[in-house]
DNA sequence: CTTAATTACGAACAGTGTTCGCAATTAAGG
DNA sequence: CCTTAATTGCGAACACTGTTCGTAATTAAG
């Protein structure tokens, strides 16, 4: 690893005045690995793999991209570019929660996504956009802007943690791991030790009908109120400027 | 990666009956582990590594665990022991609370726990002793075994997600990248432009002081809250059996 | 004392990210 | 138009990585 801070991308202009084209683009690049890590899992992106998906030599992507975490921040702002941030009206809490189930769609269908969006911070074109519509959703809140961010890094994390536990409860077939058998033998053999008496009863309760959806909503307009977002019927109540002009 | 589900290491006994006696064990092996990724990141743990500081050839620790990830496993288990499971007495809430704030401390010591407990599962000794325990602090909760479950996994969850958070605000000097300046640069580039323009008044306003304990207790407080754990005050107006027996 | 299992490990294999040097290509300057 | 300087594509190589194999040494049981 030999460069710095993957978010330098940005700040290099995609290709110089002088000298030939280049054949391909960093959203080309991106798009073939945001293709492989959708098919084949993110431990399949590889520099190699992704050259042969984009008919080139290997040593050539490293003159669109520092590192290989440059080419993940790509990845990232690809996929973020998904998000339909239409200019919508309406209280906050609504809006930032919309946000919040489009991001849980995003997350399930690019599996590769959330684990990402923990670590790496992305500052990309697509990221910045959609941080900024979140932000409009706070528009007339009355918070400090900084404190405004936070709640919103918060929300995607909590939003990712979520959907990461969901994958992680699924039937997750093809995931590299056959399928999550071996974790529940793992249980019952721990159960049958005699210790995690409270474990026992636990699993071996049915569980109730689950509505993912239902339970994800709750989860983020219980924070965004702990935050300090004003639920929709205090939104209301307050004069918050012109609301319909 | 040849190897199946990384749990399945709990279910192989340490060492055979018959044979010589291995010179090292999983334990000791995982401290190498954990003193390695504590000291230079996680990246930094390769077999080869490990072999070295436990002094052994890279070979032989295959004879301990099948594969890295299994080795993963061991590491998360091990600094999973550093909780203080005493068998308190109190409300579930405070009891849950303070189980993840020891949670946030330990994902402090070692950065790079949160990002794993997030994807890996783990169903060692300590983890298991961990869920037990939590589920100890819900004994009375009205609650079906699963959603406890459930609501135990969301709080950890939530828990790693906010340190993360914590962690890349941070100045994180040694932590492979040179610092967060890129980061911010980045951000006045693209402020610059004129896009983002409520991003540019947000992160314009100076930050107001920041309590990240008292923070992280709102949030977890406010996500047990809504999962139906009651209030401390609801707990002590409720009959719940024999307080002080 | 033999037998069978198990350990430790050097060597090798396939794969990874990354660097180097060179030929080919292009835009600008004289 | 031709030179010059920059830039692209890329084969080859380097330093790693996780993992497997075969072999020699060690041990408990029969």
């Amino acid at each position: 690893m030999p460069a710095g801070n993957p978010v330098e991308v940005w700040r290099r202009s995609e290709h110089a005045a002088v000298g030939p084209k280049p054949e391909h683009s960093r959203d080309g690049i991106a798009a073939a690995a945001v293709q492989i890590a959708d098919q084949e899992g993110m431990a399949a992106v590889s520099i190699r793999r992704i050259a042969a998906v984009i008919g080139s030599g290997a040593a050539s992507l490293y003159r669109y991209v520092k590192s290989r975490d440059e080419l993940v921040e790509l990845m990232i702002d690809r996929v973020s570019g998904e998000y339909s941030l239409d200019a919508s009206e309406g209280p906050p809490l609504t809006r930032l929660l919309n946000l919040a189930r489009e991001g849980r769609g995003l997350m399930h269908r690019h599996p590769w996504l959330a684990p990402l969006l923990l670590t790496q911070p992305s500052m990309g074109p697509h990221s910045l956009a959609y941080l900024e519509h979140a932000l409009s959703a706070l528009k007339n809140v009355d918070m400090p802007g900084p404190v405004k961010l936070q709640t919103i890094a918060m929300m995607t994390a909590i939003t990712s943690a979520f959907v990461q536990n969901e994958m992680a409860a699924a039937p997750m077939e093809e995931t590299s791991d056959g399928g999550h058998a071996p974790r529940l033998q793992r249980l019952v053999e721990a159960v049958q030790t005699g210790r995690y008496s409270l474990l026992a009863v636990a699993i071996s309760e049915a569980p109730p009908q689950f509505d993912a959806e239902a339970t994800f909503a709750g989860v983020i307009t219980n924070y965004l109120s702990g935050a300090g977002v004003p639920s929709d019927a205090e939104w209301e109540a307050t004069a918050h400027d012109q609301p319909g002009l």
